[in-house]
DNA sequence: TCAGATAAAATCGCGC
DNA sequence: GCGCGATTTTATCTGA
């Protein structure tokens, strides 16, 4: 085999590490979902409960930038803006 | 075999019919995916984009809905409502 | 407001295009559903029939895949690639 | 406003539940990231490095697939399947 | 920065 | 009708 042992076995350990952290990560995955099922069953909207997570996730400044231009876009095609 | 000659047939042709359908659906993707370039390229920002179109495929009274409930939580979790 | 008649013009263009395009995705899902609709009120398994369409347009790649990930098994053990 | 009290407290702790989990996730993605570094600067190439993670999770799965496609076939046929 | 790959999320269709 | 699984669409990430 043209591979050393040592090689091989540091190969195995970061194998093996990303893995175990892959799998905490499925888990966390699972949790999560198993949250937004349970507000689901007490009668709140998952839909919008990941809008309002994506809200107070992104800074002031991007939500702004963000809507300016989808009025510019809109105002360019004849839509009419949000004003409520 | 098991299966008969006229069957097989029909099979056949139920499933060359649906291959053809989608390599057209592929190719339209594909020309979706220029567009967006394009239009990328030309400056626009196709995130904004595919938003302005996705609001222009939903009706108003599902916008007015969502929006409705997300005001309605961010009041509940204190947040300021959009006043824009 | 940021985006001129010349723009706004483009940008009209664009997502007219786009959503033309899209129109003609929706007619073309509809059709191949048509499709499956018919094939199983003929006796067909619609299920079995995506099955064999997925293996069909796989069948091809997966060789490919398959001499790629040898590679990367002999690539990561050390081994030479085929050049071939 | 159309969410008491009481409801709004229990809106707030799933949403600060799923944050947290948020937190962790990102938390390990960030240890996956800097194993793969660590690994990359000792020499392996991360590309290769995920491939064979992807193998070594999808192997298992990949005999159950193989079995269940033979089976399709198999029924696709008018032959009987397995029921060992 | 950009295209290509990867993962996440939304949507659709089935069966219970 | 509702969850569940599969498919498709969207967003994120990585390497060039």
């Amino acid at each position: 085999m043209a591979i050393n042992t040592q090689t091989a076995e540091e190969l195995r350990l970061f194998i093996n590490r990303i893995e175990a952290l892959n799998n905490e990560k499925a888990n966390i995955v699972a949790d999560i979902q198993e949250v937004f099922t349970r507000a689901k069953s007490t009668g709140f909207d998952p839909k919008i409960m990941r809008e309002i997570i994506k809200i107070r996730s992104k800074d002031k400044i991007d939500l702004e930038e963000e809507e300016y231009l989808i009025n510019a876009y809109k105002k360019a095609l004849g839509m009419e803006e949000d004003n409520a």
